[in-house]
RNA sequence: GCCACAGUAGCUCAGUGGUAGAGCACCCGAUUCGUAAUCGGGCGGUCAUCGGUUCAAUCCCGAUCUGUGGCUCCA
């Protein structure tokens, strides 16, 4: 007899090798309906598997979110089951679940097609009405292989098996096996809610040297409407994909002849201008900013050690005298800090020492990872590198910590924090990274903020703290950065003297808060949906004449607004008010002004704040230039960014 | 770089083996308007580039470039 511990505290007692369907059947009926898996001291089994061990007893139903995950892997093998039905060449991989759906990989002769999507996608309904049970067996290597001997990817993954002792399990679904850990839900009726997305090329076993196959991304809820709210979810943030509002906004452009490099427009160069004035404002008075060249010779970069590890992804230029491709353009500003550093004497007393620079940096990236502003292959950074002590790390960490945390809190974007280790390809001995991971992880623990681990994440020279942020429709980003370096010192031999009068090794922090500017940027089109706070606008307030009557006071006021430091604009063009209303709200300038007969006599103006559709305040002028001078003085996070059903998110921008 | 898909006017897109069309934008004219598209007229394209098949190619085939979804990588 084994003993099961419900939540509730309560228990019962049954003959080893009872099926959990039975437990939870005699639970109640209702239950056993509502259940896809069940968890017994945490690991989640098939309501099939035949109970052999005391202990917590759990129900998964869709209350439980390890369901979701269950499900969707039953998704996989289904999907399957349809694509071998259909294609039965094709040979398969690997199915798991994944964040928001799951996913399943295939080796084919011919790739499939979008039309094969919708066949597979029907073909997966009717093995959903079939209703096949998924059965769990047992297996040793040698019946795994036989099972498997038409599927190369599955005798691959059997291999290694060789020499362990790990349970082997196969999962039928009827005309389907295949090799799986499970669980699953009981059988193929379970999957009602679901959609094939999309089909992509993935190397077997994430390796570009190994062939390619051909994956199949879906995506399955438990509930009709949280999979429509997904779906919903999806078509909103293709609406706000900063490459269709740049392009609409007018903001930036990728010319062909420039792969990966932004061409900012007038308005693009305000926003990315504003950016940067207010990263330099923050940083007037602890940091020191120096501009330095973008062209050095390779001397540089076989000191830091770039040459070596980073090559290929640096645009080497030709030296005419030497015939040689031994120049390059910088694809990070270390070693020009370091170099800077390096050149004159420095005291104890004057460290920690911060530089920061915000030249333009080059990077050769795999023409395929190329994608609008968040991967450019030009691009500038808010990149700043601290000379310090050792016993300053903490206090320096806590430091540069408020500071990206305060700068991140003006958008109103919150970030987690990542502690990322020494990799595999790394430079320097584990004395110097155990020192460096040690110190980095003290200073961190020291803030008293939590964090999650990345193992292996580190850069190549040191471990770093990441700040990755979550956006308004809930994505992660990762943007800024805090990395601890104990190797950059010894390459580029730093010192600075001690108070003992002798030469002393500083450490170095290389820090980034925005991560890259072409990339904060494309995160703040889609956080903010293109509807910036005042304060970061390219064009924030609009004076609309009702007739060319009151062109005169219109043009006043601009100018005035100019003279304030705001940045206002007239339209007066021979367009019917509502043709200009329309256009200021699609373009999603913050605040039109409209002036009329009774404005013009009463030195007032009808405001109309974006997105808040007819209703409108009428104000003394001197009472709106004060409001708005103010919110821009303060970087408010005014007027709000619309909602996205309001009719200029609905309607095709002009 | 690899796999798949795509490229038609400034933008969004339709279309055909017999050298192209809409809406918006832009220009001109009328309209002087009270909060999300006034009306009329006009301008505008080597159908991404190069090559092939064909009597004939924007359309079929191939290569190249660029973009998109992924893989890999990463700020």
């Amino acid at each position: 007899m084994i003993v099961l511990t419900l939540p509730d505290g309560s228990t019962r007692e049954v003959p080893a090798g009872t099926l959990a369907r039975d437990v939870v059947g005699s639970i109640g009926a209702r239950l056993l309906q509502a259940s896809y898996a069940v968890a017994v001291n945490g690991e989640v089994l098939d309501l099939m598997t035949p109970l052999r061990a005391s202990g917590a007893f759990v129900v998964i139903t869709d209350k439980d979110p390890r369901a979701l995950g269950v499900l969707r892997h039953s998704g996989a093998h289904i999907l399957a089951t349809a694509v071998r039905r259909l294609r039965p060449d094709a040979k398969i991989g690997f199915g798991p679940a994944i964040e928001d759906g799951f996913y399943y990989d295939f080796e084919v002769e011919k790739p499939f097609t979008p039309d094969d999507l919708a066949a597979f996608e029907a073909e997966m309904k009717k093995v959903i009405a079939e209703k096949y049970p998924f059965v769990r067996e047992e297996v040793t290597l040698a019946q795994a292989r036989e099972r498997f001997v038409d599927d190369p990817l599955k005798l691959e993954r059997l291999d290694d098996f060789e020499g362990s002792d790990e349970v082997i399990s196969t999962y039928t679904d009827g005309p389907f096996i295949d090799l799986c850990r499970g669980p699953h839900v009981p059988d193929t009726s379970y999957l009602k809610h679901f959609k094939l997305l999309s089909i992509a090329g993935a190397y077997w076993r994430g390796d570009v040297k190994r062939q390619m196959l051909q994956r199949i991304y879906a995506t399955a809820f438990l509930k009709k409407d949280d999979l429509d709210a997904h779906l919903h979810r999806i078509e909103e943030s293709r609406k706000r994909d900063h490459r269709v509002l740049g392009k609409s906004l007018d903001l930036f452009q990728l010319f062909p002849v420039a792969p990966g490099a932004v061409f900012w427009t007038p308005k693009g160069t305000t926003l990315y201008n504003t950016l940067e004035a207010f990263v330099r404002e923050r940083q007037q008075d602890a940091f020191k900013e120096i501009k330095t060249p973008l062209l050095y010779n390779k001397a540089l970069w076989e000191q830091s050690g770039h040459w070596g590890k980073y090559r290929e992804n640096m645009f080497l230029v030709l030296d005419n005298e030497t015939g040689e491709h031994d120049m390059s353009l910088k694809p990070m500003n270390c070693p020009s800090h370091h170099l800077y550093f390096a050149s004159h004497k420095h005291s104890y007393r004057d460290l920690p020492m911060r530089y920061v620079t915000f030249d333009v940096l080059h990077r050769n990236e795999l023409s395929g990872a190329l994608s609008g502003l968040t991967r450019v292959r030009q691009f500038a950074q808010d990149d700043c590198h601290v000379y310090l002590r050792e016993d300053q790390i903490a206090a320096e960490v806590q430091f540069l910590m408020t500071f990206i945390l305060g700068y991140y809190e003006t958008f109103g974007l919150t970030a987690r924090l990542k502690f990322a280790t020494r990799p595999e390809q790394r430079i320097g001995s584990d004395e110097l990274w155990d020192r460096a991971e040690g110190a980095l992880r003290a200073a961190l623990e020291s803030t008293g903020r939590e964090y999650e681990m990345k193992e292996g994440d580190g850069a190549f020279y040191g471990p770093k703290i990441d700040f990755d942020v979550t956006d308004s429709i809930g994505r992660a980003w990762q943007l800024g950065t805090i990395q601890l370096d104990y190797n950059a010192p010894e390459r580029f031999d730093l010192t600075y003297t001690g108070d003992d009068n002798t030469a002393h090794r500083p450490v170095v922090i290389h820090r980034a808060v925005s991560g890259s500017f072409e990339r904060f940027i494309a995160i703040l089109i889609e956080h903010f949906a293109g509807a910036f706070p005042v304060w970061l606008s390219p064009e924030q307030v609009r004076v609309i004449p009702i007739a060319s009557d009151y062109n005169e006071q219109s043009e006043a006021l601009v100018q005035r607004m100019k003279a304030l430091g705001i940045r206002a604009t007239l339209d007066a063009r021979n367009e019917t008010l509502n043709y200009r209303i329309r256009e200021g709200e699609v373009q999603k300038v913050p605040y039109m002004c409209v002036i009329g007969r009774r404005e013009a006599e009463e030195n007032t103006v009808a405001l109309r704040i974006r997105g808040a559709g007819k209703k409108q305040d009428i104000l003394p002028v001197d009472d709106f230039l004060a409001r708005v001078t103010e919110e821009i003085r303060t970087r408010a996070l005014v007027p709000a960014a619309p909602d996205a059903s309001t009719p200029a998110e609905t309607e095709t921008a002009s």
